[in-house]
DNA sequence: CTCAAATCAATACGTCTGTATGAGAATGAC
DNA sequence: GTCATTCTCATACAGACGTATTGATTTGAG
């Protein structure tokens, strides 16, 4: 990856641009049909160029799915930041609504956690992809336990509070929550309502 | 569905027996490549058959595969009716075994639930897939409640505990526990730790 | 302007895939 | 034993796919 700094005037410069827009096109086609129904032709009439154009900005179909992967990550990312507000809140309150970007309650996030979950399930059989999957769990979940600290200091969780166990319990039940939604099998608000319940059974102390 | 009954003697004695033996096949496939790596030559040569023969068997590649969703569905069906024992326990002790199943602690289940997750991935843009794993996902959760009712009835869980939002909260966090396992994001012994600390707070009382 | 690099496009190629077809072999009811 | 049915297999076919190749066009640095 030495040569992806990408000039800044000159032919070149529009490169990352347009490895973004056929990045978009992409993550269309998943949305609407899954990783399976993803073909070079299609991305390229979906993104309005030739075949040979979507060739010129990815050397390969594997290449174009990291990017895309990426490209979405960072979209998650970007929410995420935003969940995260001008830093007055309450830890808690920060928690709460970075958990709650994790149940899709909106078309936009429901065609996103469609788009997830295609590239979940080939990370299974796609190293490379786990990999790239695994940086932003991660990081999210570093989030989270970091929350969990601030949460405990502030004296708003009770000191038995284990930040990372709560962190990865939190974490594993909003996904789950986010499946069950996508699937059709419970409503955004019911999901909501148990994720809040859960928050204050952690935050009211052991059982 | 008219002529499904299957013979018992004759030529087509061995015909579901067949699928059955075709199906397993095409599993261990998609446990090693994904679905994206099905295809009716590998079933075929994985089961020590031609390809004439899964044709023989299967009309068509997407009923072979709604085949075999049901045969594995059908095995984790039988593992959770295992669990359910004698009837001499505890709901409670029922209700954590029968969650525990959906965390991944051996290979076998582990292989199971990369299936899973695979059919899952696809059912999102495959109704007739989607409408056959809603099936299971309903089973399931009914089994919960009803669980959940129990253990109210019987003193163990307080009667302020509401059994089908607790199911829906128990089904999504131990999903989201398999999923995270399964991406090697935690290891089965904290996700079932987690488990069973949500358990005994649900079981403790309100917050 | 010159020219090398970048962009865009059309076409070709080899492979893989699901399905169709036809034909032989095995089976068991009669 | 006859014979319809079931089973098995090899082969063919049409289409889709990723990728390579080639050439034209555009761009802006020198």
């Amino acid at each position: 990856m030495g040569d992806e700094g990408g000039r800044t005037r000159g032919l070149g410069a529009r490169h990352e641009e347009r490895r973004g827009q056929i990045a978009e096109a992409l993550l269309a086609i998943i949305d609407r049909g899954g990783l399976d129904a993803v073909n070079l032709r299609d991305v390229a009439a979906e993104a309005g160029v030739s075949l040979g154009s979507v060739q010129h900005y990815f050397r390969s179909k594997d290449q174009m799915l990291l990017f895309a992967l990426d490209h979405i990550s960072e979209r998650g990312s970007e929410r995420v930041r935003q969940s995260l507000g001008d830093g007055d809140q309450l830890p808690r309150t920060v928690l709460r609504r970075v958990l709650a970007e994790l149940v899709p309650t909106d078309e936009r996030r429901l065609a996103e956690l469609r788009i997830a979950t295609a590239f979940t399930a080939r990370a299974l059989v796609n190293p490379a992809l786990a990999e790239h999957l695994s940086t932003g769990y991660a990081a999210l979940n570093d989030l989270l336990v970091l929350l969990l600290r601030q949460a405990r200091q502030t004296g708003d969780a009770p000191t038995t509070l284990d930040p990372e166990r709560a962190a990865a319990g939190l974490f594993a039940l909003a996904e789950g929550l986010g499946t069950h939604v996508l699937l059709g099998q419970t409503d955004a608000s019911t999901a909501l309502a148990v994720l809040d319940e859960y928050l204050d059974r952690l935050f009211a102390g052991p059982p």
